[in-house]
DNA sequence: CCTACCGATCGGTAGG
DNA sequence: CCTACCGATCGGTAGG
């Protein structure tokens, strides 16, 4: 709005040949914008955030537009639905977290120490998901998980299978040396709940780092041997 | 509706004198709605129950009145706001909890064993209170907090201060007697942040048993000694 | 507590 | 991706 140099309503376009200097349409602001998917990720982006922070409902398609410099109903030219968008948000989520968490395992015949080290890795790596700067699509995941299709639901119950997957063998490795007591299934729903949680209270900017945070799991988790 | 036996549009009532039979105002169906305040603790618990299932955003004042059989503009009788009503829920769930909470625990000096007992009592009941058959209020404000005023958030942090107070003087004594490893304040947030995140996988019908559920805490969280 | 209603907002669309 | 717009829904209110 504030680059319209034209009065709001202009008469129909004059021949090509007058102003040859100028492309028609609005002119790219910067090179990020220049393709779609750099501006399919930015309303991802911008809707993860405003989804976290206001919450699905309360948080307007035209919001997510002005976000982005774009007019209201644009963002259905790159999604289908506002549902379309927020299943976008937690797929995408989804596979940041599952690839972060692969690269954090260790492979588990390397050393007798593996069970604890990846317990450790795997609770370090979630908090990062859940807290790590910019890492909002999770937390969307999380918490507007009943504004979904059931269909959308079934799509990402397989993703969230795969998550913890990973994290069974650890438990089974630690119940077996002692580590832990409680059942391997309760034990992985408590432990993620007790993370996961985090979102309501944890801080970056005061309090316990993720560091500590992640100690104080493994202490109140596991036992010494 | 159904019991409506004159059309939807009715002359002016006659005289008084005309039908002594038949007293004014739509007749009452049961001994239960006769007062007002059985008919806003109805809107409550009717709120409450769409709250958990639906979310706050996604259910509208004319599901709830429906709900209790009410019309459209009806619950601003008894409510000023869709926002008070949300609040009074929680108000009511803080309350029952605390209570239920204090009714569970057994006084601190009157065995060695309290600690432990009453770590035991406390995930018990906030169980109870979480699962319990009709116990949807403090569900209702785990997940809808958001959507409150600044002004209720500040209310209702001080009933929940209160509630969790209560776990502080056990943590320090399982913290000094070596069954809490990790630190107080954070096992109390990671502790109860697992309980609550049991709502979201929770199901009564099947799997695990609240006595369960509480035992893999206590297999969880404590250690032998 | 009902009736009748209002103003605002919202998701989404046609056509370019 | 913008312009201009629609139909639906919603919280809330006046007046009884």
């Amino acid at each position: 709005m504030t680059f319209t140099a034209v009065p709001p309503t202009v008469p129909p376009a004059l021949p090509d040949a007058v102003e040859p200097k100028r492309p028609r349409g609005r002119p790219r602001k910067t090179e990020d914008e220049r393709d779609d998917g750099n501006r399919r990720h930015a309303l991802l982006t911008a809707a993860a955030k405003l989804f976290r922070r206001q919450g699905f409902d309360a948080t307007s398609t035209r919001d997510i537009a002005a976000a982005v410099g774009m007019h209201s109903g644009s963002p259905f030219y790159h999604f289908k639905s506002k549902d379309a968008l927020l299943y976008a948000v937690m797929e995408e989520g989804m596979h940041t977290a599952i690839a972060r968490q692969s690269a954090a395992l260790v492979p588990i015949e390397s050393t007798p120490m593996a069970p604890l080290a990846n317990m450790r890795r795997l609770i370090r790596s979630h908090f990062d998901t859940l807290h790590g700067p910019g890492n909002d699509f999770v937390p969307v995941m999380l918490y507007e998980h009943r504004s979904l299709s059931a269909r959308q639901r079934t799509l990402l119950a397989k993703l969230q299978v795969d998550y913890e997957a990973a994290w069974t063998p650890v438990l089974e490795a630690l119940h077996a040396s002692g580590h832990l007591r409680a059942p391997v299934k309760l034990s992985r729903l408590l432990m993620l709940g007790a993370l996961n949680w985090s979102v309501q209270w944890f801080d970056r900017k005061k309090g316990a780092s993720l560091d500590e945070l992640t100690d104080a799991c493994m202490a109140l988790f596991l036992k010494e041997s």
